[in-house]
DNA sequence: GTGAAAGCGCTAACAC
DNA sequence: GTGTTAGCGCTTTCAC
């Protein structure tokens, strides 16, 4: 047994690691002289190189990633807020459009060196003030979310959407939000639909706030009655509930308010609808049916959503997905370079969405 | 305008952040004093210690975290990975139940001092190597998974679920599947069931090989036939599929094995359904009604999930709650426990599960 | 080509 | 009570 080996007490202890200085004086070398094998620097002979290596590696060398992080300045560490605090403590990741966004931007910064830790909505500034965070991404925050302004405060840059447009050492990336809008209700238009309805949720992110507003130009634009119903809070019941308003077409129903209400049912019933809220397609689908609706017979459906079940129903719903994945990719694209070339100057980046288009918002011939 | 202010040039250099010697300087003190006056440690006059607080406060000061994590020697960072590598790429936190698990485990850990770093499945070796985790949550590793092995080899502690049970350096947590599977059996057969068929995936997760083991076990103490359908890969198509196998009663079907496969239909049709892939409950009890079956009348079902969906369905559909939040809980204390307080003993911590009774799975007087 | 030494920013002995 | 000093483990000039 050569040394390595410690006194093999019966409380095993945590086993010291080996460091930098145990494999050069094991090799016989200096710390420079192993340092620089193992980063492939400076200039070394083959020979002593390789000594040097299979010194590390026989002895279960592992550099310490803090002693590095302190030497180099920065922690490559970057932390993920899900926005909209507040109220639902925790419960994010559960729609499929940030657990995507979320996995993507994961795994997206991951492979560009960066770690990503998990902050969950509403943590406090003493919970992430001892972490050495590079950067913070916040995901959709909310009006009112003093997440954006302490991680600023607190010197680190911020990620995050539009709405931080501007502020000094904050960047954005964004989806086209108008350019959506108007291609599904585009799309309903051709398909023969003169009576859209928009369910969104009436929340103070910017995504919500600009859906609504390119909504309300469009149909500006195309002298259409503008139809809007807002859903209080988020979850399936809610919005399913937003959906029969929506269809009854009543300014009535609890926590929802109908913008521009037509007169009852009958000749007015709407034609299309656009469900902008996060809600399970299936339930949304028949919801529609248990008011008399046939999809897409009588109403065109169109759902803004990441969720898989829209292709497996009868018949598939159609489906703008706002593209986790390219936002996450653009995101941190955006961010390795702000943060490895320096500049604090405000800057965006818009991401395109991409309509599905399925049977669910096609009218039939 | 005090000293701070740099040359305020174009270019807006990245703010050199004020250190301890800094604030030890304007304030007159040394940084011992300084940091003791911080960290609420050693014996300070209250004059000095408000006085360096005060300047610290107002020079904007915040402690580098990794200097502090070099010194303390550990960086109080949790990996987190789901398992089942290989063919899901990073859409794990795709089912509810891991966006729940996720969302519990990251803001509990914090709670407690600890972060966690969102490492996506299939991750490289070279791709957490020059992180400074204190231990690696695994959740669900899949039999093949290399990465348990991967870690523990670095020297890392492993939390996971009962499948690691008795290796060095790894802890446990698990849900008491014998139990979970024997409550719905049991509630079933209370119900009047006599031919209930399971549907659960056919993959080397410890949870799905011990809920077939315990079928197997429950049906040969009653004397029942056991009814199985192997779902071949995740997803609600292929589960819906299996759920329509099973209903069928053939072996037919693609991807799908029928264990103990009955005559045709008629007589021997199943009367309970247990669900233990992850799938959308709407989708599967359409697909019960598609093939004849009213719920709850000839058919009793129960779907392991934490979809929320569950309870807007008509009628509402009965879960087994894995209880995601409680697994977080006891895996981030039991965590907790072994980082702070060294053992390196493997142990373990079962968590009970919840059957939440709803109108599908109650026969009607 | 190789090694000695400085130092990243902080904390904790240990003198004074 | 307060300050001086020695590291935590690593990388990197800069002499030799």
């Amino acid at each position: 047994m050569t040394s390595g080996s410690r006194h093999g007490g019966q409380h095993s202890a945590p086993t010291p690691r080996v460091r930098l200085v145990d494999v050069a004086r094991e090799a016989g070398l200096s710390k420079t002289t192993v340092s620089a094998a193992l980063n492939d620097t400076g200039r070394l002979s083959p020979a002593v190189r390789e000594k040097a290596r299979e010194t590390a590696r026989r002895m279960g060398y592992r550099p310490n990633a803090t002693a590095r992080q302190l030497r180099a300045g920065r922690a490559k560490l970057i932390g993920y807020v899900v926005g909209e605090a507040a109220d639902a403590p925790s419960v994010f990741l559960e729609s499929p459009y940030f657990a995507r966004l979320t996995g993507a931007t994961a795994a997206t910064a991951l492979r560009r060196g960066y770690a990503l830790v998990l902050l969950p909505s509403g943590s406090l500034q003493s919970e992430w003030a001892d972490l050495p965070l590079d950067a913070v991404v916040v995901t959709d925050p909310g009006a009112d979310d003093r997440i954006v302004d302490d991680v600023l405060a607190a010197g680190i840059p911020v990620f995050s959407d539009r709405s931080v447009e501007g502020r000094q050492g904050a960047h954005w990336v964004d989806v086209d939000i108008d350019a959506a809008v108007r291609s599904v209700l585009d799309h309903f238009r051709d398909q023969g639909a003169r009576r859209p309805v928009l369910v969104v949720p009436d929340s103070t992110t910017r995504f919500h706030v600009e859906v609504f507003a390119a909504h309300r130009e469009w149909c500006a634009e195309h002298g259409l009655q503008e139809r809007v119903v807002r859903v209080g809070e988020p979850g399936n019941g809610p919005v399913v509930r937003a959906v029969e308003t929506a269809l009854a077409g009543g300014p009535e129903a609890d926590g929802e308010t109908v913008a521009g209400g037509g007169p009852a049912a009958g000749v007015d019933r709407p034609d299309a609808l656009l469900v902008v809220a996060e809600a399970s397609p299936p339930l949304v689908l028949e919801a529609v049916r248990r008011h008399g609706y046939d999809v897409p017979g009588d109403l065109l459906l169109v759902c803004v959503s990441e969720d898989a079940t829209a292709e497996q129903t009868d018949p598939p719903v159609t489906t703008l997905t706002l593209r986790p994945e390219a936002i996450a990719e653009a995101g941190i694209d955006h961010l390795v370079k702000v943060l490895e070339h320096g500049s604090r100057e405000p800057s965006g980046t818009l991401v395109p969405t991409r309509l599905d288009v399925r049977a669910s918002s096609v009218r039939r011939p």
